[in-house]
DNA sequence: GGTCAAAAGTGGTTGGAAGTGGTTAAAATT
DNA sequence: AATTTTAACCACTTCCAACCACTTTTGACC
């Protein structure tokens, strides 16, 4: 399970570091992709493949149903660290997530998620300023 | 899996390299076909054979079933690799899809596919602008 | 509280793959 | 048979991702 929040510094090359508490779920392979809000995904790679057990059987042909799924895999990456736990974000992701230098990793349960620490810093700072409403919410979901 | 988006360039000769990503898993053979919404389809060959399999027991003399199979098996051609990676794209594919020079790879999962420059921007761009809701359209599959 | 070892974090370097243009051989067409 | 077109082959440049070397920080044990 992925808690917790976590700063860290993308390098001129690009080069990210895996908050070292993410790592050891993350080592059979992780997938980055687009999320909403303007976060990226980081996901297991089995959990990715069963999305795409998901959709296999879906007709190729059937244009509405391709939209979603085009956005989604096109915009996805699967990363490998290299010797000093590093790995490659992309340039097309980290524009999407109008990431600088300063990235803030976030644990969302079976995620992670990827922010530009800007962008992160005002969404929360929203989000905190209605805690309890927001709180409650979930309330609609049964929890 | 097949998963990014790559840009490629195609020259005046009609040779394209396909995405170092993307090359093993197509190593085995690749057939590139037409497909929906002006980009070509490219699928490893095997995996075409599976949609050959589920056409066969279509109605053989039925104009309706037939005319897709038509167009789909008359316009596909199996890629074959020079020493550089490159492979030569039929000139009637490369009208269909409206390439120019600039080629954009993308994959989508269990197959590729290819646009042209022109069409992907303005084809994501679309997608773009609503991104969120085309994510959560994907809850639709259980996603 | 101090010391030390192991892990976290950062920057630079380089070999090999990615990418591109040109040339030659072969084939097709007239 | 000659000319044009096509595609396979060859040579070269560019660039990036893996590797290496090093510093800093953390935490464990004395």
């Amino acid at each position: 399970m992925f808690l917790g929040e976590y700063k860290h510094n993308c390098d001129d090359k690009n080069r990210l570091r895996l908050p070292p508490k993410f790592r050891k779920d993350l080592s059979g392979g992780a997938v980055i992709t687009k999320g909403n809000d303007g976060c990226l995904f980081v996901v297991p790679k089995n959990q990715f493949e069963k999305v795409l057990e998901k959709v296999d059987n879906l007709p190729m042909f059937n244009s509405k149903a391709q939209m979603p799924l085009r956005m989604l895999f096109s915009s996805a990456v699967e990363v490998q660290e290299d010797n000093q736990g590093r790995f490659l974000l992309p340039a097309n992701l980290k524009d999407f997530a109008k990431i600088n230098k300063e990235v803030i990793f976030i644990g969302v349960g079976n995620r992670v998620e990827l922010w530009s620490q800007e962008v992160w810093d005002k969404y929360s700072e929203n989000a905190n300023s209605n805690f309890d409403q927001i709180l409650s919410d979930l309330g609609e979901y049964g929890i």
